[in-house]
DNA sequence: CGAAGTCATGAGAACGATTCTCACGCGGCG
DNA sequence: CGCCGCGTGAGAATCGTTCTCATGACTTCG
């Protein structure tokens, strides 16, 4: 049942995988077009959603809603601090924290439990350039 | 320069006052046109905008990428353990993970530093209504 | 009190990210 | 060749949220 691996979702794939930041579809979808592969918007989404699914890729909302997405080394539960500017992304655990959580949850008698750690600031490289 | 005190915003924080949990912009837009009162949707969302603004409300996103709004016991940083099902909300300190946050944030060079940590599950009675 | 100025309201249009629709293409298989 | 299942993509549709703008309410000042 794996899905297809056609031209475009290889692309992706790709694309993804010489970034290292977080980013959105639409500018996976830029610059795709931009080095001359084709791919439509709605299949670069399809695409990302597909390897959401399969855990290939990680996703995370921005502050403005917008989900980005992100080809991350390691495969095991894990967070990000993310620079908000430049989508610059540095890989995170928290062992304490993630039995913080579950800890906390259960004492309220909460099932199903998921949590949401995600790190934002602005990396040593936009400081530099927006001020100095 | 405090906002006006309107008969839109007086409703919208006593409807808020009375449900102890997050609700959305039109949730809460749905509650007051129920009770009789007549506010505009847009009225609605722009009193969580200010309330937002002054603190008065804290605001987070469903996993569906709508917003939440609350009228919280404390003004302070808190987190939320929230019911993804019905919105019932635990306040939640972490004194612990609000250092290893700013901590690993610093030693990776980054600035402007912010969290986003929420717990999601399903409470008691949600559990026991929807299954047994 | 009444006029002018300021801010709030609300209906509907506009927005923007995402998803859906559907006609079409592609490759495998018999 | 004809059939089948699925991927594609352009554009329409969705949906929460914001914007526009004409109107109304409240404040200030004469
Ligand atoms: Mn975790
Ligand atoms: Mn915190
Ligand atoms: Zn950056
Ligand atoms: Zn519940």
């Amino acid at each position: 049942m794996a899905a297809r691996m056609t031209r475009q979702r290889a692309a992706v794939v790709e694309a993804l995988d010489e970034l290292a930041d977080f980013r959105s579809a639409q500018q996976l979808h830029e610059t795709l077009r931009a080095r001359g592969e084709s791919v439509g918007l709605a299949t670069v989404y399809r695409a990302l959603q597909a390897l959401a699914e399969a855990s290939e890729v990680d996703v995370l909302r921005a502050e403005d809603g917008e989900s980005l997405y992100r080809r991350c080394a390691r495969r095991e539960h894990h967070h990000h601090l993310v620079c908000r500017h430049c989508g610059r992304t540095v890989e995170i655990d928290g062992p304490t924290v993630e039995s913080w959580a579950s800890k906390v949850a259960a004492a309220q008698g909460f099932d199903d439990i998921e949590h949401t750690i995600e790190l934002w600031g602005t990396c040593a490289d936009c400081r530099a350039s927006s001020k100095g």
